[in-house]
DNA sequence: CCATCTTTGTGCACGCGTTCACAAAGACAT
DNA sequence: ATGTCTTTGTGAACGCGTGCACAAAGATGG
């Protein structure tokens, strides 16, 4: 059993540095708004603004991609549309299949966004036998014990995994064993894996806890500012025994 | 209005390394779990393990916060709990609000991680007339038009928007005028903010992106490995007119 | 065809984050 | 007290990511 390693492989794919691919899916929809619109092309200046970074980042991550510029005009709307989703490989469809159709769960499998790109909910997932067959967003939920034929039958190489932190590993485990490559973990845990698996993770819980950090901050700053005398340094607590 | 920084200041606060802050809640996690186990003491390197981090890493995110460590020994787990949390701002309490309780919103109303950690839900905040009133997780939905009111009379600093994307910049410019200064954003938008304000997003959709692209080029090196020949090359695809 | 103007693509420098490797610190046994 | 053994704390090197600044490319107008 490997140590479970964070995400990100470190390794530089297809030459394509990691922080890039992260940025493309912002492009992406950036784009996707332009597009829709009818523009037909964008200066970096612009994307960049639209995307909410430096627009020499911007220029040098598409410069990763090859050179779909032309100097003095822009960027092709469409074109960058198309380029970037073939690179992230969204022109073609990604079953998906979600573990844990709880609070969490069942709002991911209401949302609009996931169909939007690609990905399709390919099956729902519950090990608890009251929710299997109940419909949810449209789609039969299914029992833990089809997991593997489910994995299987419909190709599925990416999946979420919302489920009790106490279960996300098994779950892991099982969805690992069946074929699945990519996971998408809600679960407050670090899952471990094999090599060759990727696992990203959202965790509300962290998020507001690096919010926090700052707040405090902030409000120590603002306080220190306002009564500006005495500060009684970096004295650390009491020791406990 | 200050162009959409997407977020972490970059500043270095108080000496910690952001990249640091964002590791401390893990290690917070693994260790609340070793404390609930009553276990005493630990290595870096268990530590490091149970974080799914590198241990030189762990102990020199420790460095930042002080020597808490004995040589020979480890860290004492109950001590490294309180001064994490007290880092984190987490001995206080965070009165928060949540706007926009339709799918996800309601699941994180829900979610019971909130609470754990010094994080309480102050108010639910919701446009639909037809929720107001409505008990959701036991908390009655509030109106958009008391937004302001409420985030006065709670002294709230954290704010949550779960709302559809395009209300989000608005909701985020009423909440940030009302006296909020930390926003976790679950819109798949690019917030802008004026200085002082830190925002964080949460985004399913482009952490599906990432996962594919990786999946992607899993599956490319597979079909390369198998049929090794007549690798035809980076030349681009047709470019459009 | 030439001049001018816009915007890309990138060389370069800098700073942050990660990791190795090891000296110093302390526990523990004798 | 002394020696051994474990584990911390950190100096130093390295690699990645970011952003400046500018030359080259191409559009556009005369
Ligand atoms: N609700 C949120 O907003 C939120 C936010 C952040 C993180 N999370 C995390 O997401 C996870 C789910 O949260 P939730 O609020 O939906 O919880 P929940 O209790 O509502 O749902 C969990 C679901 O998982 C199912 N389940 C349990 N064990 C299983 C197994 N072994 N295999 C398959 N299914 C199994 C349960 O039957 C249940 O339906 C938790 O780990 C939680 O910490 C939730
Ligand atoms: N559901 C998910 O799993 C999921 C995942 C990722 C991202 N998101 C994003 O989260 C957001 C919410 O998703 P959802 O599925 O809950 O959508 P939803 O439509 O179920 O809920 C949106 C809620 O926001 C309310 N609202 C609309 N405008 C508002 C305003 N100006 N002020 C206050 N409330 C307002 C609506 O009344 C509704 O109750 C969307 O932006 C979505 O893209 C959702």
């Amino acid at each position: 059993m490997a140590t479970g390693r964070n995400h990100r492989p470190a390794t530089r794919s297809r030459g394509i540095p990691e922080a890039t691919v992260a940025r493309l899916p912002l492009y992406l929809r950036a784009l996707t708004a332009l597009s829709e619109r009818s523009v037909p092309t964008v200066s970096s200046e612009e994307l960049a603004a639209a995307a909410g970074v430096n627009s020499a980042k911007l220029r040098k991550d598409f410069s990763y991609l090859g050179s779909y510029g032309t100097r003095g005009v822009g960027y092709d709307v469409e074109y960058l549309v198309y380029q970037i989703s073939r690179e992230l490989g969204l022109t073609q469809d990604w079953p998906v299949v979600i573990v844990g159709i709880g609070n969490l769960g069942a709002a991911l499998a209401n949302y609009g966004g996931f169909a939007s790109r690609g990905f399709r909910v390919a099956a729902l997932i519950d090990a608890d036998p009251a929710m299997a067959g109940k419909p949810v967003a449209g789609i039969a939920v299914q029992h833990t014990d089809e997991l593997e034929r489910i994995i299987s039958d419909n190709g599925v190489s990416i999946g979420v995994i919302a489920t009790p932190a106490g279960a996300a590993q098994q779950v892991c485990e099982r969805l690992v064993a069946a074929g699945v490559t990519s996971i998408l973990n809600f679960a407050p845990t670090v899952l471990s894996v094999p090599d060759g698996v990727d696992v990203r993770k959202v965790d509300l819980s962290i998020e507001l806890q690096i919010l926090a950090f700052h707040e405090q901050r902030k409000a120590g700053e603002e306080a220190e500012a306002s009564a500006r005398k005495g500060p009684d340094g970096d004295m650390p607590a009491v020791m406990p025994a």
